[in-house]
DNA sequence: CTTTTTCTTGATTGACGAGTCAATAAAGAA
DNA sequence: TTCTTTATTGACTCGTCAATCAAGAAAAAG
Protein backbone atom coordinates (compact mmCIF):
# COMPACT_ATOMS: atom_id res chain seq x y z
CA UNK A 1 0.00 0.00 0.00
CA UNK A 2 1.92 2.93 -1.41
CA UNK A 3 1.11 6.08 -0.49
CA UNK A 4 3.14 8.82 -2.68
CA UNK A 5 5.07 11.09 -1.23
CA UNK A 6 6.76 8.69 1.65
CA UNK A 7 10.45 10.32 0.95
CA UNK A 8 10.10 12.95 3.33
CA UNK A 9 8.68 10.74 5.89
CA UNK A 10 10.91 8.18 5.62
CA UNK A 11 13.53 10.33 5.65
CA UNK A 12 12.73 12.00 8.83
CA UNK A 13 11.89 8.76 10.67
CA UNK A 14 15.56 7.41 9.90
CA UNK A 15 17.31 10.97 11.23
CA UNK A 16 15.19 10.44 14.47
CA UNK A 17 15.88 6.71 15.09
CA UNK A 18 19.52 7.08 14.13
CA UNK A 19 19.77 10.10 16.92
CA UNK A 20 17.91 7.83 18.93
CA UNK A 21 19.88 4.89 18.74
CA UNK A 22 23.23 6.43 18.93
CA UNK A 23 21.84 7.47 22.05
CA UNK A 24 20.92 4.06 23.24
CA UNK A 25 24.17 2.21 22.33
CA UNK A 26 26.40 5.10 22.84
CA UNK A 27 27.90 4.55 19.92
CA UNK A 28 28.24 5.40 15.95
CA UNK A 29 29.13 1.18 16.10
CA UNK A 30 24.99 0.37 15.16
CA UNK A 31 23.31 -1.30 12.07
CA UNK A 32 21.25 0.37 9.44
CA UNK A 33 19.19 -2.86 10.46
CA UNK A 34 18.32 -2.16 13.36
CA UNK A 35 18.08 1.86 12.62
CA UNK A 36 15.40 0.95 10.14
CA UNK A 37 13.89 -1.64 12.73
CA UNK A 38 13.36 1.69 14.85
CA UNK A 39 12.07 3.70 11.94
CA UNK A 40 9.31 1.18 11.44
CA UNK A 41 10.95 0.06 7.94
CA UNK A 42 13.19 -2.30 6.47
CA UNK A 43 17.34 -2.07 6.32
CA UNK A 44 16.60 -2.29 2.60
CA UNK A 45 14.33 0.89 2.10
CA UNK A 46 16.70 2.73 4.38
CA UNK A 47 19.75 2.27 1.77
CA UNK A 48 16.90 2.79 -1.12
CA UNK A 49 16.34 6.59 0.19
CA UNK A 50 20.02 7.15 1.21
CA UNK A 51 22.23 5.47 -0.34
CA UNK A 52 24.47 4.20 2.86
CA UNK A 53 25.27 4.45 6.32
CA UNK A 54 27.59 7.53 6.06
CA UNK A 55 24.72 9.63 4.21
CA UNK A 56 22.55 8.49 6.78
CA UNK A 57 25.38 9.51 9.78
CA UNK A 58 25.28 12.92 7.94
CA UNK A 59 22.21 13.42 7.76
CA UNK A 60 21.21 13.37 11.39
CA UNK A 61 24.10 15.60 12.29
CA UNK A 62 23.05 18.08 9.74
CA UNK A 63 19.64 17.94 11.63
CA UNK A 64 20.97 18.25 15.04
CA UNK A 65 22.88 21.25 13.87
CA UNK A 66 19.72 22.17 12.53
CA UNK A 67 17.63 22.56 15.35
CA UNK A 68 21.17 23.76 17.43
CA UNK A 69 20.92 26.70 15.08
CA UNK A 70 17.28 27.36 15.14
CA UNK A 71 17.32 27.36 18.77
CA UNK A 72 19.96 30.16 18.65
CA UNK A 73 18.36 32.32 16.50
CA UNK A 74 15.24 32.55 18.16
CA UNK A 75 16.90 33.02 21.63
CA UNK A 76 19.18 35.74 19.48
CA UNK A 77 15.45 37.39 18.29
CA UNK A 78 14.27 37.79 21.82
CA UNK A 79 17.39 39.58 22.98
CA UNK A 80 18.44 43.26 22.05
CA UNK A 81 21.80 44.33 24.19
CA UNK A 82 25.07 42.38 23.71
CA UNK A 83 25.38 40.95 27.44
CA UNK A 84 21.38 39.55 26.76
CA UNK A 85 22.35 38.06 23.45
CA UNK A 86 25.28 36.45 24.67
CA UNK A 87 23.39 35.09 27.37
CA UNK A 88 21.00 33.96 24.58
CA UNK A 89 23.56 32.05 23.02
CA UNK A 90 24.79 30.09 25.83
CA UNK A 91 21.87 29.33 27.07
CA UNK A 92 20.45 28.38 22.95
CA UNK A 93 22.86 25.07 23.96
CA UNK A 94 21.59 24.05 26.84
CA UNK A 95 17.89 24.10 26.24
CA UNK A 96 15.92 20.46 26.87
CA UNK A 97 15.67 19.75 23.18
CA UNK A 98 19.44 20.07 22.67
CA UNK A 99 20.19 18.95 26.36
CA UNK A 100 19.12 15.53 26.23
CA UNK A 101 21.04 12.16 26.86
CA UNK A 102 20.54 10.79 23.12
CA UNK A 103 21.51 14.02 21.74
CA UNK A 104 24.27 14.98 23.63
CA UNK A 105 25.68 10.72 22.74
CA UNK A 106 25.41 12.57 19.02
CA UNK A 107 27.12 15.38 19.21
CA UNK A 108 29.91 13.53 20.94
CA UNK A 109 30.13 10.72 18.58
CA UNK A 110 29.88 13.42 15.74
CA UNK A 111 33.11 15.28 17.24
CA UNK A 112 34.90 11.28 16.93
CA UNK A 113 33.13 11.10 13.36
CA UNK A 114 34.84 14.49 12.43
CA UNK A 115 37.71 12.63 13.07
CA UNK A 116 38.19 10.43 10.39
CA UNK A 117 35.07 11.75 8.14
CA UNK A 118 36.18 15.36 5.54
CA UNK A 119 32.23 15.49 5.30
CA UNK A 120 31.12 15.42 9.47
CA UNK A 121 34.47 17.75 9.74
CA UNK A 122 33.07 20.43 7.82
CA UNK A 123 29.89 20.43 9.08
CA UNK A 124 31.53 20.65 12.39
CA UNK A 125 33.48 23.31 11.47
CA UNK A 126 30.80 25.45 10.32
CA UNK A 127 29.03 25.09 13.74
CA UNK A 128 32.27 25.86 15.76
CA UNK A 129 32.97 28.95 13.19
CA UNK A 130 29.47 30.75 13.86
CA UNK A 131 29.06 29.90 17.31
CA UNK A 132 32.44 31.65 17.62
CA UNK A 133 31.17 34.39 15.27
CA UNK A 134 28.43 35.14 17.05
CA UNK A 135 30.19 35.46 20.05
CA UNK A 136 32.68 37.56 19.36
CA UNK A 137 30.29 39.89 17.67
CA UNK A 138 28.58 40.77 20.84
CA UNK A 139 31.89 40.55 22.75
CA UNK A 140 33.73 42.85 21.17
CA UNK A 141 32.33 45.73 22.12
CA UNK A 142 32.01 44.60 25.96
CA UNK A 143 36.20 43.23 25.94
CA UNK A 144 37.93 44.87 22.65
CA UNK A 145 40.68 43.32 22.03
CA UNK A 146 40.06 40.41 24.28
CA UNK A 147 36.96 39.23 22.15
CA UNK A 148 38.51 36.04 20.51
CA UNK A 149 40.17 34.57 23.46
CA UNK A 150 37.16 34.88 25.55
CA UNK A 151 34.83 33.19 22.97
CA UNK A 152 37.21 30.79 22.46
CA UNK A 153 37.15 30.35 25.96
CA UNK A 154 33.37 30.27 26.31
CA UNK A 155 33.14 28.01 23.57
CA UNK A 156 35.41 25.58 25.19
CA UNK A 157 33.45 25.27 28.41
CA UNK A 158 30.47 24.34 26.51
CA UNK A 159 31.77 22.06 24.68
CA UNK A 160 33.69 20.20 27.65
CA UNK A 161 29.96 20.51 30.01
CA UNK A 162 28.69 19.01 27.06
CA UNK A 163 31.03 16.04 27.48
CA UNK A 164 30.86 15.77 30.75
CA UNK A 165 27.22 15.67 31.24
CA UNK A 166 27.21 12.63 28.66
CA UNK A 167 28.72 10.11 31.33
CA UNK A 168 26.94 12.32 33.97
CA UNK A 169 24.56 10.15 36.04
CA UNK A 170 23.89 13.17 38.89
CA UNK A 171 20.39 14.77 38.08
CA UNK A 172 22.41 18.41 36.61
CA UNK A 173 19.97 20.16 34.42
CA UNK A 174 21.27 22.07 31.28
CA UNK A 175 20.03 25.15 33.60
CA UNK A 176 22.94 23.93 35.94
CA UNK A 177 25.30 23.44 33.02
CA UNK A 178 24.75 26.88 31.41
CA UNK A 179 24.85 28.65 35.23
CA UNK A 180 28.77 27.69 34.70
CA UNK A 181 28.65 29.27 31.39
CA UNK A 182 27.14 32.38 32.03
CA UNK A 183 29.21 32.71 35.41
CA UNK A 184 32.27 32.70 33.49
CA UNK A 185 31.12 35.67 31.27
CA UNK A 186 30.16 37.72 34.00
CA UNK A 187 33.86 36.90 35.40
CA UNK A 188 35.67 37.88 31.97
CA UNK A 189 33.21 40.77 31.62
CA UNK A 190 34.68 41.95 35.13
CA UNK A 191 37.75 41.35 34.15
CA UNK A 192 37.92 44.18 31.19
CA UNK A 193 35.83 47.48 33.14
CA UNK B 1 63.12 -17.95 18.14
CA UNK B 2 61.13 -17.66 21.72
CA UNK B 3 63.32 -15.36 23.96
CA UNK B 4 61.73 -15.61 27.22
CA UNK B 5 59.76 -13.09 29.37
CA UNK B 6 58.35 -11.58 26.01
CA UNK B 7 54.54 -10.68 28.50
CA UNK B 8 55.34 -7.35 29.30
CA UNK B 9 57.14 -6.29 26.33
CA UNK B 10 54.64 -7.53 24.05
CA UNK B 11 52.18 -5.95 25.74
CA UNK B 12 53.59 -2.73 26.16
CA UNK B 13 53.77 -2.99 22.18
CA UNK B 14 50.20 -3.93 21.82
CA UNK B 15 49.02 -1.16 24.20
CA UNK B 16 51.15 1.50 22.65
CA UNK B 17 50.26 0.36 19.64
CA UNK B 18 46.70 0.84 20.11
CA UNK B 19 46.65 4.81 21.07
CA UNK B 20 48.56 5.08 17.69
CA UNK B 21 46.22 3.33 15.99
CA UNK B 22 43.37 4.70 17.79
CA UNK B 23 45.13 8.30 17.03
CA UNK B 24 45.75 7.89 13.41
CA UNK B 25 41.69 6.13 12.79
CA UNK B 26 40.35 8.79 14.64
CA UNK B 27 37.93 5.67 15.90
CA UNK B 28 37.31 2.48 18.29
CA UNK B 29 36.70 1.00 14.74
CA UNK B 30 39.79 -0.88 14.30
CA UNK B 31 41.26 -4.66 13.84
CA UNK B 32 43.12 -6.08 16.25
CA UNK B 33 45.15 -7.61 13.14
CA UNK B 34 46.08 -3.74 12.42
CA UNK B 35 46.76 -3.20 16.22
CA UNK B 36 48.96 -6.72 15.96
CA UNK B 37 50.68 -5.32 12.49
CA UNK B 38 51.70 -2.16 13.84
CA UNK B 39 52.87 -3.60 17.49
CA UNK B 40 54.98 -6.56 15.37
CA UNK B 41 53.23 -9.69 15.47
CA UNK B 42 50.33 -11.66 14.47
CA UNK B 43 46.75 -11.05 15.83
CA UNK B 44 46.57 -14.53 17.37
CA UNK B 45 49.57 -13.42 19.29
CA UNK B 46 47.47 -10.19 21.10
CA UNK B 47 44.54 -12.58 21.79
CA UNK B 48 47.04 -14.81 23.72
CA UNK B 49 48.16 -11.95 25.69
CA UNK B 50 44.89 -10.12 25.95
CA UNK B 51 42.28 -12.45 25.53
CA UNK B 52 40.61 -9.99 23.47
CA UNK B 53 39.72 -6.69 22.00
CA UNK B 54 37.82 -5.09 25.13
CA UNK B 55 40.39 -6.07 27.01
CA UNK B 56 43.34 -4.49 24.64
CA UNK B 57 41.52 -1.16 24.53
CA UNK B 58 40.63 -1.35 28.52
CA UNK B 59 45.03 -1.60 28.98
CA UNK B 60 45.16 0.87 26.33
CA UNK B 61 42.79 3.49 28.09
CA UNK B 62 44.63 1.88 31.80
CA UNK B 63 47.82 3.04 30.27
CA UNK B 64 47.07 6.65 28.97
CA UNK B 65 45.52 7.37 32.84
CA UNK B 66 48.57 6.43 34.68
CA UNK B 67 50.92 8.34 32.39
CA UNK B 68 48.31 11.42 32.90
CA UNK B 69 48.68 10.74 36.89
CA UNK B 70 52.16 10.57 36.86
CA UNK B 71 52.49 13.38 34.83
CA UNK B 72 50.36 15.26 37.97
CA UNK B 73 51.76 13.11 40.73
CA UNK B 74 55.22 15.10 39.14
CA UNK B 75 54.03 18.60 38.80
CA UNK B 76 52.35 18.07 42.29
CA UNK B 77 55.45 17.61 43.55
CA UNK B 78 57.62 20.64 42.32
CA UNK B 79 54.45 23.44 44.09
CA UNK B 80 54.35 24.24 47.34
CA UNK B 81 51.09 26.46 48.23
CA UNK B 82 47.92 26.76 46.46
CA UNK B 83 48.37 28.17 43.68
CA UNK B 84 50.80 27.07 42.43
CA UNK B 85 49.85 23.44 43.16
CA UNK B 86 46.68 24.45 41.02
CA UNK B 87 48.72 25.42 37.90
CA UNK B 88 50.58 22.91 38.42
CA UNK B 89 47.80 20.25 38.06
CA UNK B 90 46.17 22.34 35.48
CA UNK B 91 49.68 22.66 33.20
CA UNK B 92 50.43 19.12 33.74
CA UNK B 93 47.07 17.91 31.39
CA UNK B 94 48.70 20.23 28.41
CA UNK B 95 52.25 18.83 28.41
CA UNK B 96 53.38 17.54 25.28
CA UNK B 97 53.18 13.97 26.46
CA UNK B 98 49.84 14.10 26.95
CA UNK B 99 48.20 16.76 24.44
CA UNK B 100 49.58 15.12 21.00
CA UNK B 101 47.02 13.90 18.16
CA UNK B 102 47.28 10.32 19.20
CA UNK B 103 46.53 10.65 22.60
CA UNK B 104 43.56 13.12 22.20
CA UNK B 105 41.92 11.32 19.95
CA UNK B 106 42.51 8.10 22.36
CA UNK B 107 40.60 10.58 25.15
CA UNK B 108 37.99 11.18 23.49
CA UNK B 109 37.35 7.58 22.12
CA UNK B 110 37.60 6.16 25.67
CA UNK B 111 35.03 9.43 26.57
CA UNK B 112 32.35 7.15 23.79
CA UNK B 113 33.82 3.95 24.59
CA UNK B 114 32.96 4.48 28.62
CA UNK B 115 28.89 5.54 27.62
CA UNK B 116 28.47 1.65 26.85
CA UNK B 117 31.34 -0.08 28.86
CA UNK B 118 31.46 -0.05 32.69
CA UNK B 119 34.76 -1.18 32.81
CA UNK B 120 35.38 2.05 31.24
CA UNK B 121 33.11 4.29 32.79
CA UNK B 122 34.55 3.13 35.71
CA UNK B 123 37.83 4.25 34.94
CA UNK B 124 37.08 7.64 33.71
CA UNK B 125 35.26 8.78 36.69
CA UNK B 126 38.41 7.35 38.93
CA UNK B 127 40.19 9.96 36.84
CA UNK B 128 37.66 12.58 37.26
CA UNK B 129 37.06 11.80 40.81
CA UNK B 130 40.82 12.38 41.19
CA UNK B 131 40.98 15.56 39.20
CA UNK B 132 38.07 17.19 40.91
CA UNK B 133 39.40 16.39 44.51
CA UNK B 134 42.64 17.40 43.70
CA UNK B 135 41.30 20.80 42.63
CA UNK B 136 39.02 21.13 45.09
CA UNK B 137 41.47 20.58 48.00
CA UNK B 138 43.90 23.55 46.65
CA UNK B 139 41.20 25.79 46.02
CA UNK B 140 39.04 25.71 49.47
CA UNK B 141 41.40 27.52 50.98
CA UNK B 142 41.32 30.25 48.71
CA UNK B 143 37.77 30.01 47.36
CA UNK B 144 35.94 28.49 50.27
CA UNK B 145 32.64 27.33 49.13
CA UNK B 146 32.78 28.08 45.57
CA UNK B 147 35.79 25.37 45.58
CA UNK B 148 33.01 22.97 44.56
CA UNK B 149 31.77 24.99 41.68
CA UNK B 150 34.87 26.40 40.59
CA UNK B 151 36.72 23.49 40.51
CA UNK B 152 34.07 21.84 38.17
CA UNK B 153 34.22 24.35 35.60
CA UNK B 154 37.74 24.28 35.27
CA UNK B 155 37.46 20.47 34.93
CA UNK B 156 34.93 21.13 32.01
CA UNK B 157 36.96 23.96 30.64
CA UNK B 158 39.96 21.31 30.42
CA UNK B 159 37.97 18.82 28.24
CA UNK B 160 35.90 21.05 25.88
CA UNK B 161 39.97 22.34 25.07
CA UNK B 162 40.68 18.75 24.68
CA UNK B 163 37.86 17.78 22.66
CA UNK B 164 38.33 20.99 20.26
CA UNK B 165 41.75 20.41 19.87
CA UNK B 166 41.21 17.32 18.51
CA UNK B 167 39.86 19.09 15.13
CA UNK B 168 41.68 21.95 15.58
CA UNK B 169 43.91 21.57 12.73
CA UNK B 170 45.68 25.38 13.76
CA UNK B 171 48.80 25.61 15.64
CA UNK B 172 47.46 25.70 18.43
CA UNK B 173 50.28 24.44 21.32
CA UNK B 174 49.34 22.52 24.44
CA UNK B 175 50.51 25.99 26.16
CA UNK B 176 48.43 28.02 24.82
CA UNK B 177 45.26 25.70 25.85
CA UNK B 178 46.58 25.69 28.93
CA UNK B 179 46.53 29.21 29.47
CA UNK B 180 42.56 29.76 29.12
CA UNK B 181 42.46 27.57 32.01
CA UNK B 182 44.93 29.34 33.73
CA UNK B 183 43.00 32.31 33.56
CA UNK B 184 39.90 31.36 34.32
CA UNK B 185 41.62 30.48 37.36
CA UNK B 186 42.75 33.32 37.76
CA UNK B 187 39.41 35.52 37.33
CA UNK B 188 37.62 32.71 39.79
CA UNK B 189 40.37 33.76 42.07
CA UNK B 190 39.96 37.68 42.04
CA UNK B 191 36.16 36.79 42.26
CA UNK B 192 36.20 35.87 46.07
CA UNK B 193 38.86 38.58 47.59
C1' DC C 1 69.09 -35.80 25.16
C1' DT C 2 64.24 -35.88 26.42
C1' DT C 3 60.53 -33.31 28.24
C1' DT C 4 58.26 -29.33 29.40
C1' DT C 5 57.32 -24.66 29.11
C1' DT C 6 57.03 -20.37 26.57
C1' DC C 7 56.37 -18.12 22.37
C1' DT C 8 54.63 -17.72 17.86
C1' DT C 9 51.86 -17.96 13.66
C1' DG C 10 49.03 -19.57 9.46
C1' DA C 11 44.87 -21.31 8.64
C1' DT C 12 40.23 -21.78 9.80
C1' DT C 13 35.68 -21.00 11.71
C1' DG C 14 31.61 -18.67 12.55
C1' DA C 15 29.06 -14.62 12.93
C1' DC C 16 27.55 -10.47 11.49
C1' DG C 17 26.46 -6.66 8.60
C1' DA C 18 26.48 -3.41 4.37
C1' DG C 19 24.74 -3.16 0.19
C1' DT C 20 22.20 -5.27 -3.99
C1' DC C 21 18.46 -7.32 -6.51
C1' DA C 22 14.45 -9.23 -8.14
C1' DA C 23 9.84 -9.29 -7.22
C1' DT C 24 5.38 -7.42 -5.47
C1' DA C 25 1.97 -3.90 -4.95
C1' DA C 26 -0.42 0.29 -5.25
C1' DA C 27 -1.29 4.71 -7.32
C1' DG C 28 -1.60 7.72 -11.04
C1' DA C 29 -1.03 8.70 -16.22
C1' DA C 30 -2.21 7.74 -20.92
C1' DT D 1 -7.08 -0.96 -19.40
C1' DT D 2 -2.26 -0.81 -19.90
C1' DC D 3 1.99 1.49 -18.66
C1' DT D 4 4.93 3.89 -15.66
C1' DT D 5 6.42 5.57 -11.45
C1' DT D 6 6.99 5.15 -6.41
C1' DA D 7 7.19 2.28 -2.40
C1' DT D 8 8.57 -1.75 -0.17
C1' DT D 9 10.70 -6.05 1.32
C1' DG D 10 12.85 -10.88 1.75
C1' DA D 11 16.53 -13.20 0.26
C1' DC D 12 21.12 -13.23 -1.13
C1' DT D 13 26.07 -11.91 -1.89
C1' DC D 14 30.32 -10.59 -0.45
C1' DG D 15 33.55 -9.02 2.60
C1' DT D 16 35.42 -8.47 7.10
C1' DC D 17 36.85 -9.59 11.51
C1' DA D 18 37.12 -11.59 16.32
C1' DA D 19 38.35 -15.60 18.17
C1' DT D 20 40.20 -20.46 18.11
C1' DC D 21 43.26 -24.18 17.09
C1' DA D 22 46.80 -27.11 15.81
C1' DA D 23 51.35 -27.15 15.04
C1' DG D 24 56.22 -25.65 15.03
C1' DA D 25 60.39 -23.80 17.16
C1' DA D 26 63.41 -22.49 20.70
C1' DA D 27 64.86 -22.09 25.37
C1' DA D 28 65.12 -24.16 29.96
C1' DA D 29 64.60 -28.00 33.13
C1' DG D 30 65.49 -32.71 34.35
Amino acid sequence: MPKLGMEPIRRAALVKATIDEIGAAGTLDITVSRIAKRAGMSSALAHHYFGGKDQIFLAAMRHTLTVYGAEVRGALAMADDNVSRLQAIIRAGFTNSNFRREVIAAWLNFYVLAQSSTKAQRLLTIYQRRLHSNLVYNLRPLVGDRADIVAERIAGLIDGLYLRHGLDQSGDTGMDAAEHVLALLQAELKETT
